[in-house]
RNA sequence: GGGCAGUUAGCUCAGUUGGUCAGAGCGCAUGACUUACAUUCAUGAGGUCAUAGGUUCGAGUCCUAUACUGCCCACCA
């Protein structure tokens, strides 16, 4: 079938119903944009398949990072359209078949947080819904929610392949994640441990490493004696910020190498609250220099403290139960909240003459739900990991030497590269990841555990109806959903290898794709763990190069947030001032791992630009009504104007090409305006008026309004385009195929 | 505790291999309804490129130190 063929029949007829007529003296981006789009969506050009000569086309494919399909875009979003829909579209002039695959994020959590505030504002409670009603409810938000995002993309000008969209809870995505979490388990990386995970009590879920937020908080560090059994005036002094789990301790540990304390290791003491008698034990992880030097081992409710506890064998007391209450074990503190609970243990310790001293104003750092702000509780949890530094099965390597080689070999570029040591770091620090998630909305992990063996597997393709190890029939499927970066880690090869029928080759075409432009923000949340997957699952890197942008900010250099009130609805600059001078004003000034700063001003500013490009056009349009085509005689001063056009197309496509997009946006800006327009045009306006050299003044208003057209379509597709559109003499010949500047040929 | 980034005109920021790099937008001042554009045009004011040293024929641009600002990472109880 002749694709292109088809295409030109239908942009013929729609060319000719397009009524926008060049006269006006504004620029009415209202009127046009939204017909362009259509124009272009009809050509079928967004879909790389359809592209003139598209086989002979080299690929060039970016995937688009998810947004979450739990709300309307943001400002955000609106970085990552004018930067991608402009490498996009710069490519696809450069002859490059060009895929910019789009899609939404279930997002798991993070959208049943979302969810759940919203019903909570309808006066609807969720724990009235089973979990399939639950589960109903949330698919149908997102469902809505996805076609806000489309719709919103659009507005922006986003030249993405619609054809190819994908969701992550779309099934055959689904598939391919669990081959992926199949796979991990074959090779020994997947297990189900008890560990100790950051737990949040009001979320009732556990989170990975990167869900925590640290704060710098002020507290009370309380010195509390243990008595040395059976002797008297003996007692060794811990140092806690944390008096209320005291019922929790196991032992109290001291460094080997501690002279004050070696005469009591072996020793027994009476824990002041309870009164059992826990062991004083040496282990070299305990800090001498802080606090005391003694270390109060509470098993259950402390990371460090539970690897102390494995080593020495120590018994683990859960004391704190998941809804954040203690329970029988915490003795007199059973029924209380943490708070009240630490009260009442520095009344008691006081009472009876345990509590030493205490250091006020004592400052330290607090684990916090990045949500909702609540203090994270280590608690001891059955969970889903993912091993990191552990060897791949038949390999001496893991899936953290995946990712640090391909980077470190250079077969990733992350831009700017002062990201890769922060990445390097992050790697050489990893821990496992905790992929189990306590929530409802996402993808259920296909694990079970056998009530007979104690044992757990992972049985992806069919419901198991037996134990794998014992053949009990007596096995409970887990209820966890999967950590959402789970599934998005693997979007770059799970949206391409996803496809049926003639796409079915996408994956051989596109991977690894080009560029994964994205924020910095989630460089570990996700860029790390697409490298990870990406290489494990496919054997090749998912991209080559990592462009990443920054956050954006408001003149004043806040964070935008609802609660601050200074966020800027990108649907809304659309309205006022145009996609185009919204994409404008995301790329001048924005660069590479730098905060993006902006404000209405600089929209303005941009808008005022589309409106310059639209009257120089119009006074071209204008001028040359007589022209004929033909390149006449230059003198050489005409010539060293056309000079300066071939100059600023070298240096614009040199900055493209380096990912200096600001630079030659920059460039283009300068040029058009105080270059062509300024001069330029004013030049010729005078000779074309007084007939000297008039087809030469012309032939020179064309050539540059028609590069420059080119040049500055990704950065501003719709003025441009509909520019383009309203000059005959770039328009070819009906039967030309071509007359649309979306896949004109870049200068 | 470790690491990173920033400090350039009133404001927000560009300036990647050291030599038209002292810039842009907005703002400001003055003038102009010049038939492409008042979402415009012309002209102009302004910065010892944080500070102190150093390398170099030459440094916002490289090195060292200092100061302030912001950010990231970390199991110091």
């Amino acid at each position: 079938m002749d694709l292109g063929k088809n295409s030109s029949r239908s942009e013929f007829k729609i060319i000719k119903s397009f009524s926008i007529e060049i006269v006006n003296k504004t620029y009415e981006h209202l009127k046009i944009e939204q017909k362009i789009y259509r124009l272009w969506e009809k050509s079928g050009f967004f879909n790389p398949d359809k592209l003139p000569n598209s086989r002979k086309r080299k690929p060039f494919c970016i995937i688009m990072p998810p947004p979450n399909a739990n709300a309307p875009l943001h400002i955000g979003h609106g970085v990552f359209v004018a930067l991608e829909d402009l490498m996009i579209r710069y490519q696809r002039m450069k002859g490059k078949r060009a895929l910019w695959l789009p899609g939404t994020d279930h997002a798991g959590f993070e959208t049943q947080v979302v969810f759940e505030k919203e019903m909570e504002k309808q006066g609807k409670s969720v724990l009235e819904m089973n979990r399939e009603e639950f589960y109903k409810a949330v698919w149908d938000y997102t469902q809505k929610n996805k076609k806000i995002v489309k719709n919103q993309l659009k507005l922006l000008g986003a030249s993405c392949d619609w054809s190819r969209e994908k969701f992550t809870l779309d099934k055959d995505i689904q598939k391919i994640v669990y081959e992926t979490l199949k796979k991990l388990w074959q090779d020994g990386l997947l297990y189900r441990g008890k560990r100790i995970v950051n737990y949040c009590p009001k979320h009732k879920t556990a989170f990975s490493e990167l869900e925590v937020k640290y704060k710098e908080e002020k507290g009370i560090l309380y010195f509390v004696r243990y008595k040395i059994k059976e002797q008297k005036n003996k007692w060794i002094t811990v140092a806690t910020t944390r008096p209320e789990t005291i019922p929790g301790d196991s032992a109290i540990a001291v460094n080997p190498k501690d002279k004050r304390y070696q005469k009591f290791v072996g020793k027994v003491v009476i824990e002041p609250i309870t009164k059992r008698e826990i062991p004083v034990i040496a282990d070299k992880e305990v800090d001498i220099n802080f606090g005391t030097g003694a270390l109060k081992i509470t098993p259950a409710h402390d990371a460090l403290d539970f690897e102390i506890g494995q080593r020495h064998k120590l018994e683990i007391r859960e004391t704190l139960n998941f809804d954040g209450y203690f329970n029988e074990l915490a003795g007199p503190f059973a029924g209380l909240n943490v708070f009240e609970a630490r009260k009442k243990s520095t009344q008691i310790l006081q009472a009876n003459g345990s509590l030493e001293k205490e250091k006020k104003e004592y400052i330290h750092q607090v684990s916090h739900c990045y949500k909702c702000n609540s203090i994270i509780e280590p608690m001891l949890m059955d969970q889903w990991f993912v091993a990191m530094t552990k060897p791949i099965l038949g390999k001496n390597k893991s899936l953290r030497d995946l990712a640090v080689e391909a980077v470190e070999n250079k077969k990733i570029r992350i831009i700017p590269s002062r990201f890769e040591k922060v990445f390097f770091h992050w790697l050489d620090n990893i821990k496992d990841w905790n992929i189990s998630r306590q929530i409802r909305w996402g993808i259920p992990i296909p694990g079970y555990h056998c009530q007979h063996c104690q044992k757990f597997f992972i049985e992806t393709e069919k419901i198991p109806k037996r134990c794998i190890y014992c053949q009990s029939k007596n096995i409970q499927k887990d209820t966890d959903v999967l950590d959402t970066w789970f599934s998005s880690g693997q979007w770059p090869f799970a949206t391409l290898m996803s496809f049926k029928g003639p796409r079915s080759k996408d994956f051989k075409t596109f991977y690894p794709t080009e560029v994964m432009e994205t924020g910095w923000d989630i460089l570990f949340f996700w860029v790390a763990r697409m490298i990870i997957f990406g290489i494990y699952c496919t054997g090749k890197i998912p991209f080559k190069v990592v462009y990443l942008h920054g956050l954006v900010r408001d003149k004043d250099r806040q964070k935008m947030s609802k609660s601050k009130g200074n966020v800027i609805d990108p649907l809304a600059v659309v309205e006022t001032y145009g996609a185009d001078a919204l994409r404008m004003a995301l790329i001048i000034g924005n660069t590479a791992g730098n905060d993006i700063v902006i404000s209405e001003d600089k929209i303005r500013g941009y808008r005022n630009f589309a409106n310059k490009i639209w009257n120089a056009s119009r006074f071209v349009s204008m001028n040359l009504k007589d022209f004929d085509g033909q390149k006449p005689l230059l003198s050489p001063k005409d010539k060293k104007i056309l000079n300066g056009l071939r100059k600023t197309e070298k240096k614009v496509t040199k900055y493209l090409d380096n990912y200096q997009f600001s630079l030659a946006g920059e460039s283009l800006y300068h040029y058009f305006w105080h270059i062509f327009a300024d001069q330029i045009i004013e030049e010729m306006k005078k000779r074309i008026k007084a007939d000297e050299d008039k087809k030469q003044a012309q032939y020179i208003l064309y050539i540059i309004l028609g590069d420059c057209l080119k040049m500055l379509h990704p950065f501003m597709p719709f003025v441009t385009e509909a520019v383009w559109q309203k000059l005959p003499q770039y328009t070819p010949k009906k039967n030309q195929k071509n007359n649309l500047l979306i896949v004109s040929p870049w200068p």
